[in-house]
DNA sequence: AGCATGAATGCAATCGGTTGCAGCAATCGT
DNA sequence: ACGATTGCTGCAACCGATTGCATTCATGCT
């Protein structure tokens, strides 16, 4: 401000160009050192509403995140904010309750608060929003999930690579009736994962009426459970599960327990993602690891890149780039060979 | 903006008294009418740093978190969230990760940001950081935590009720030698929950000797672990302990089975604050429910309450208010009687 | 009719940095 | 020695919404 201009005995047009990194070498060494002291001496913080104003950049990220409580998201947001505070940018988290409205309105406010650009886990496989988004060229990068039309960079764990990992594991313990209880269809994770245990369940040879596909309506325990619960009406026979993620196996364990079940002894279970606390559940689950924090990191990498790009051409160049993390079968005790035949 | 005026046939002016609901009324009805449409028509968002710069308030709080990745912190961010959104306002939540220096940062990014106040979950009993905002006027809530001087209004929930209905327990069931691992003794709920601790044996007329207390170096399950190691090597006779927090809680619950004891057969464990996949633990854990949603909640409420004192009156009223929510003990599987002596 | 009243709107300053352009001095080149 | 170049700084416009004040016009009152 020019309470430090004044300090330090200069123009207000110089001290802004003495504190702002980019534009001090057009300020003399020693100027630039006495308005750095002023400011330092009168405690002064830019105001950044007035930066942004100017410049049209607020350096403010926007994150969309279906659910906190999900412990999935939480080492998400943290690898994006570390990322983004690196390079002096502030995240700003929010929740939509996996609801459409809610989204809406997070979306617009944050639009509102000019920020420079988003970071959404939120994408479901049709999505007006995002694709109104898109046409209005805000950047904008996926994480996790992603829409059908492929119209954003679009960072994620190799889901396909994992269920094989997983329906392979069971293979080898012996199954030959492996389930899947998969995750809402209207998500890309969802398909994705059931396509994947198609192929994997296809590729050994086995019949698909031994490999049937039940849908969760949504990624959390008691869905799970229901959606184990009708598997297991229609296919007693059932010897092993993949769970969609490691809610809807979580649900799958107590369904499990309700029926006189044991896991793994008379069921073992597969999860997806290792989110925390899988290993804390009774058994401790077998699951794919997915590298949250990277997906968090990645993901506002390709965002600051294409900041970056946005700044220097002035237009976003058309970038879709995809990247899929590499992910980790883990391999704890909800899996075990099957029982004996006509046990 | 001024499309938008233009559209409507009016001054900017105009247009901006007629979408700020505070000011419509004293434009004529049907012109505002006429203007909103335009609006609408154009897709207008207001520019909220432009606003911001003329009327020093962004409608935005700041929101210090230790640990988004302790399932304590979600659901007190999203009882912030609601009360916020409801009111207009957004909450920029930051994580810490219990640094000092990083939570420095993140609170300056957070004031040059022109955040209207915040609310911080954050607090040490001695805290520069908050000794420093206090002298600024800056309009803090602190949740869960507090300072030793009690500079904020405060909200928490009533942890000496929970500790109390948590040795209650015990002793109905026959506990005699009931240990306390505690949380870290630099913030507020470690050493008011060693208070109550101690306050509830001493008055069921247990000697201090058979009610010892070791001190957990922070609220996470590996250090949990290690001070539970530490106090069975001194107490062996322990029958029963009392966590200082569920991840504590499940470092002992890691601590027991490494010894080769049984939980609750050979030594009972009530946690404390009822986070999320609590009940999932082996066994699940016995634990005192503290309400998070509604901590958040009754954070945010008072920090509008403050918000709009300072707006009309111009200045804070000194307030400190503290609020305790009340708890509940949620018994389930992790406690018993004692062991029969000598068995 | 004449003047006061009040509602509705326009005008212009303002918030606090940023930045294109101009001015000025010192140094350079020939 | 003189014009050109370079380095540094000042000037002033500007970003977009808000708001105190002035203006206009219609209505009410006597």
């Amino acid at each position: 401000m020019s309470d430090v201009a004044a300090l330090a005995g200069v123009h207000k047009a110089t001290a802004s160009r003495a504190l702002n990194p980019s534009t001090s070498g057009l300020v003399n060494a020693a100027t630039a050192r006495r308005v750095r002291t002023a400011a330092e001496q009168l405690g002064f913080t830019p105001n950044s509403a007035a930066r942004s104003l100017r410049t049209n950049r607020s350096f403010t990220v926007g994150v969309l995140l279906p659910d906190l409580t999900n412990p999935l998201f939480p080492p998400v947001a943290r690898g994006i904010e570390e990322v983004l505070n690196a390079r002096g940018y502030t995240a700003l988290l929010a929740n939509t309750d996996n609801d459409e409205a809610k989204e809406r309105t997070q979306f617009e406010a944050l639009r509102g608060r000019q920020v420079d650009g988003f970071i959404i886990a939120t994408a479901q496989r049709v999505h007006p929003l995002l694709d109104e988004a898109y046409e209005s060229g805000v950047p904008i990068v996926l994480v996790n999930r992603c829409t059908d039309k492929r119209l954003f960079p679009w960072v994620a764990g190799d889901d396909a690579t994992g269920m094989a990992l997983a329906v392979e594991h069971l293979l080898g313990l012996g199954h030959r009736s492996i389930a899947h209880v998969a995750g809402p269809q209207s998500m890309s994770t969802g398909v994705t994962r059931v396509r994947a245990f198609r192929h994997a369940v296809e590729t050994a040879g086995i019949a698909p009426e031994r490999a049937p596909v039940v849908v969760s309506e949504s990624y959390t325990a008691p869905a799970g459970e229901r959606a184990t619960h009708e598997l297991l009406e229609k296919h007693p026979d059932t010897t092993a599960i993949c769970a969609g993620n490691d809610l809807i196996a979580l649900g799958a364990l107590h369904a499990l327990k309700a029926r006189g079940l044991r896991c793994p002894q008379d069921i073992s279970l597969v999860g997806f993602n290792d989110m925390q606390f899988a290993d804390e559940f009774q058994p401790p689950l077998t699951t794919v690891r997915v590298p949250h924090l990277d997906l968090g990191a990645e993901a506002a990498r390709l965002l600051l890149e294409r900041l970056d790009r946005y700044e220097e051409k002035g237009h976003p160049a058309p970038m879709s780039k995809t990247v899929f993390l590499p992910v980790r079968l883990v391999v704890r005790a909800s899996t075990a060979a099957p029982p004996p035949h006509g046990a």
